[in-house]
DNA sequence: TTCCGACAGTGGGGTCGCAAT
DNA sequence: ATTGCGACCCCACTATCGGAA
């Protein structure tokens, strides 16, 4: 019953201890019959198995009244939704409405809730695929440690999560790379420098361009190619010439992990949005691949030489994808264990239009769906001071919080400020609790219950990564990934950065 | 006892496709 | 033609728990 959901997810909720969330999650798969399992898991980890349904905050607005008896099934909650999926064309948009308010109006007002942060993405009960590994592993008597591994060659805990439950460790072990399947790709940390980077790596390692585009997994399974994002989404109708490059390589199975983008004429990438709009382009790929054609650099590889290489070092992986891959389309490289030649090649990387680095270890394997020790990525960072024009309460635990800030930068020719974007991250909680003081004492001119507008009076050091083309804010240029720093009380608003220094930045 | 790896949460800008206006 | 929504591309950072050292 989905109120055994709701109920377990309350539970879930109401503590902190990770180990309790466990227990609680655990208890509920083992009462859950074999045929519901995967929609549990799904459900409880904060996915739907249709993956989406085209359901968002705006469609969960106004629920209707609760029923006070809990009487829906997983299976039916499941099956509405695959039917409010299914409506598309003119008028499905009052259809699906109605759908949902039949559905909602089934539920008693836990279960409503409990569905309505699923839709939304939102369970916000600390936890979410991570604890359900565990959770999974306690519930099936079987080491978490072969939940994870299934987990990283299937790419589907729900999936993996109702073979265990029902066939043990067996079954667990029957799941192996599928060259057709999508793997989870390993993600990398992040470290400030090349220093860095290399001290907790220790020994050499390889210094890759950080390439900014859109990260691909291609797999060749004899004539056939296949293409997948970083979540696992299928796009290989939207790169053919991905296609084509892969369908020309001498070996006809393989699973190779890379990056793909657009190039200009110059040799230069073009900015992330024209690779992104171009990736994303799906009713006349023919056209968009004229006017953006995407090129692909491969670093990785997960199948080659009729053999899996996830459990190899990285040092193999990348002999193997050598003898497969042209060096053309291969990401540029270098294996060093000197710092200062690691940060030439950054250094480089960044003078030839590149987002920098990542530097890897030799020796891990492939970290599939997690974001490996073994990778660490470098990119120079830029920072402003700017000054915060706004404020928005916060969310979840920022409840009661000014949280999101509003960032302008000084406009010399009016004398006034130009918003160029918006930042709630680097802040610690004892910061949270200043700065809603702090600008609370300086709210002045218009509110509208979530923003609150301030006095240009306060002065905030900014880090990002680059500045962007926007048609959301005046100055036409926005912030890429701003972060805060500290405040800084040393100055005041007339002594922040201008918006032409931004401008320059675009260049 | 202290350290640190892994997770979850809190949201950011941009683009496309689709349905409604 | 324009607007709003949903989905998904890129993502940084802090707090916390609990196992590792």
């Amino acid at each position: 019953m989905l109120i055994d959901l709701a109920r377990t997810s309350t539970a879930v909720t109401a503590g902190s201890a990770r180990l309790a969330k466990i227990a609680h999650l655990a208890e509920l798969l083992g009462r859950v019959e074999p045929d519901e399992a995967e929609i549990a898991i799904a459900y409880l980890s904060g996915e739907l198995p249709q993956r989406n349904v085209g359901v968002g905050w705006k469609s969960l607005q106004d629920p209707p009244e609760p029923r006070l008896a809990a009487t829906a099934t997983l299976r039916e909650v499941h099956d509405r939704l695959d039917r409010v999926k299914a409506l598309t064309g003119p008028g499905s948009q009052g259809a699906r409405k109605t759908l949902l308010a039949e559905l909602f109006g089934s539920l008693t007002r836990q279960e409503q809730l409990f569905l309505t942060r699923l839709l939304q993405g939102e369970l916000r009960q600390g936890a979410l695929e991570g604890v359900m590994i565990e959770a999974v592993a306690k519930a099936a008597g079987v080491p978490a440690a072969e939940v994870r591994r299934a987990l990283m060659l299937r790419g589907w805990l729900p999936a993996v999560g109702a073979a265990a439950l029902s066939g043990g460790i067996e079954a667990l072990r029957a799941f192996h790379l599928e060259v057709g399947r999508p793997v989870s790709p390993m993600l990398a940390q992040s470290a400030v420098s090349i220093e860095a980077a290399f001290g907790k790596l220790g020994g050499p390692a390889a210094v890759e361009w950080k390439l900014d585009g859109v990260r691909i997994q291609a797999h060749r399974a004899g004539d056939r190619v296949s293409v997948f994002t970083r979540t696992l989404d299928d796009i290989t109708a939207q790169v053919p010439e991905l296609v084509e490059a892969v369908g020309a390589l001498p070996s006809s199975d393989l699973v190779l992990d890379g990056e793909v983008l657009a190039m200009r004429a110059d040799g230069r990438p073009e900015p992330f949005q024209v690779t992104s709009g171009r990736v994303s382009s799906r009713t006349d790929v023919q056209r968009a691949r004229e006017k953006v054609p995407l090129s692909v650099f491969f670093f990785d590889a997960l199948r080659a030489d009729g053999a899996d290489l996830l459990d190899l070092p990285g040092e193999a992986r990348h002999a193997a994808l050598a003898r497969a891959v042209p060096p053309e389309l291969m990401t540029p490289r270098l294996v060093t264990s000197d710092v200062a030649d690691g940060e030439a090649f950054f250094k480089d990387a960044v003078r030839s239009g590149h987002e920098g680095v990542v530097v890897k270890s030799l020796l891990t394997p492939y970290a599939a769906g997690r974001r490996g020790a073994g990778w660490i990525k470098v990119k120079p960072r830029h920072t402003l001071d700017l000054v915060v024009l706004a404020v928005e309460w916060g969310s979840g635990r920022r409840e009661g919080l000014l949280s999101n800030l509003h960032l302008g930068a000084r406009d010399p020719e009016t004398g006034g400020f130009v918003m160029l974007g918006k930042t709630f991250k680097g802040l610690t909680d004892e910061l949270l609790a200043w700065q809603t003081e702090r600008l609370l004492a300086i709210a002045e001119g218009p509110t509208d219950g979530w923003t609150v507008t301030v006095r240009p009076e306060l002065v905030v050091e900014i880090a990002f990564d680059g500045v962007q083309r926007s048609s959301r804010y005046p100055g036409g240029v926005a912030l890429r990934f701003a972060r805060v720093i500290r405040y800084r009380s040393d100055k005041t608003a007339d002594q922040a950065d201008t918006v032409e220094m931004v401008r320059s930045l675009m260049l």
